[in-house]
DNA sequence: ATTACTATGTCATATCATAGTCATATTTCA
DNA sequence: TGAAATATGACTATGATATGACATAGTAAT
């Protein structure tokens, strides 16, 4: 489960297997779609962490699957990477253009490949491509599951952990229970919205544990009837 | 309750459904009439985001439900796009005449509807879009529920947040206590219309605080028998 | 297996913020 | 000046959020 999951579109088996081998070597967790129409149930049902969509597919061309991922707020933030048999500039910006993140021309090594997955998620989702992220005086480090404030160490239970990985990737931003219910315990699963609040409530009290007794401010901002934030504490 | 509300008037079942079905799957939330006389009815009962209108429609065209709404002030603040069969530029032209706020020929592509009501949106709703929007030394963020006034934090409470969201996104507009119930409690709520001055007055007073005792400008333009304004202090 | 921990989800309860109303003060303008 | 409109402070009910306690399940070490 802490693997980063890919879809992968493509009308192509042997392709698709290619790509799929290779992503799976480098640890990836893959889901295969066969055309277009599959891909965007695919990413809607199980939002994977980035998709790989061929431009030329039956049913719905990689651009029509592109637009249609983009327009929907539940796949909206999904990173896509455009594959293409064609090198030319003009799909390149076309591809761009309709909201891709990156785009690749066939043929490309394995190795490519996986770098460019890496950067488009480094530019994303830094938290999955386990790059560093500062927030504040906060520092959160993904591969180590380690959090730190002030360079003290912080221990966090693997739930708050993830709360709050989603939250320092876009601070300021208002989640709501559900979409934290989404996120970090995955869609589907039947859980109280109230247990989300006891979760910010352990990640609070943790961020603001300090060696004095006295609490450092608070980082997580409530927002009535919206959810919760991430914050720097303003000058009041 | 987040999502964005479309009207679509049009006489032909299987193209309302269509419609229906695409920008259901693009997540707006969509209601539908069969006519034009239900279009004004509805439109002033439920005060959609924005309308569709078919050209054509029996009872009453397209036209005249565009004239009709422009000329009650309850739903002429609505965004309308037209859409005609007949791709004439003279129809065009009449259409924007009337009021409509942009014009569609069909055959159109769902993709193609769908950025071009974003575009509508973005132009005359900008909250709705999501993006930051600015007005003096005022900014607001709408994902963020957050309003900074000279780069200083405000707090608001839900109701007041949705005032401002509404009175900065036309600066300078005049609402009515039955404008601002309609659009911020919702209509069809039994609230007193005085309830209003007091949220104003809520609204003005955070809005005025500052570090020092005394109060900034006040931004907020009382206007005898009709309602409230947002307005820059220099503008008398 | 047993034990000792840790993490998780739920609940009941405590706390708190906000909405709406009213009474009263103040302003506006005819 | 007087009537009507608006501003404001106080109060209460309501609903949202915070929190402590608990049962349970998993994990690690023995």
């Amino acid at each position: 489960m802490t693997s980063i999951n890919v879809l992968i579109a493509d009308d192509e088996p042997n392709q698709l297997e290619l790509v799929r081998f290779n992503l799976e070597q480098a640890d990836f967790s893959v889901i295969t779609a066969e055309d277009g129409e599959q891909a965007v149930i695919l990413a809607q049902e199980l939002t994977p962490d980035i998709i790989l969509l061929d431009w030329m597919m039956p049913n719905m061309s990689g651009i029509d699957v592109c637009r249609k991922l983009r327009s929907k707020s539940s796949t909206r933030e999904i990173p896509i990477i455009m594959l293409s048999a064609r090198g030319e500039e003009g799909d390149r910006i076309l591809g761009l253009d309709v909201g891709a993140d990156d785009y690749i021309s066939k043929p490309f090594s394995p190795v490519e490949l996986i770098a460019r997955i890496k950067a488009v998620l480094r530019r994303t989702r830094p938290s999955l491509a386990n790059a560093v992220i500062e927030y504040g005086n906060l520092r959160l480090y993904p591969a180590q599951k380690l959090v730190e404030r002030d360079g003290r160490q912080i221990h966090l239970g693997p739930k708050e952990f993830q709360i709050l990985s989603l939250l320092i990737e876009r601070p300021g931003q208002v989640f709501s229970r559900a979409q934290l219910l989404d996120n970090v315990w995955g869609h589907g699963v039947y859980i109280e919205d109230r247990t989300v609040d006891v979760h910010i409530g352990r990640l609070r009290k943790a961020l603001q544990e300090s060696l004095d007794g006295k609490n450092l401010p608070d980082l997580i901002r409530t927002v009535r009837n919206s959810g919760y934030a991430l914050h720097l504490p303003s000058v009041r």
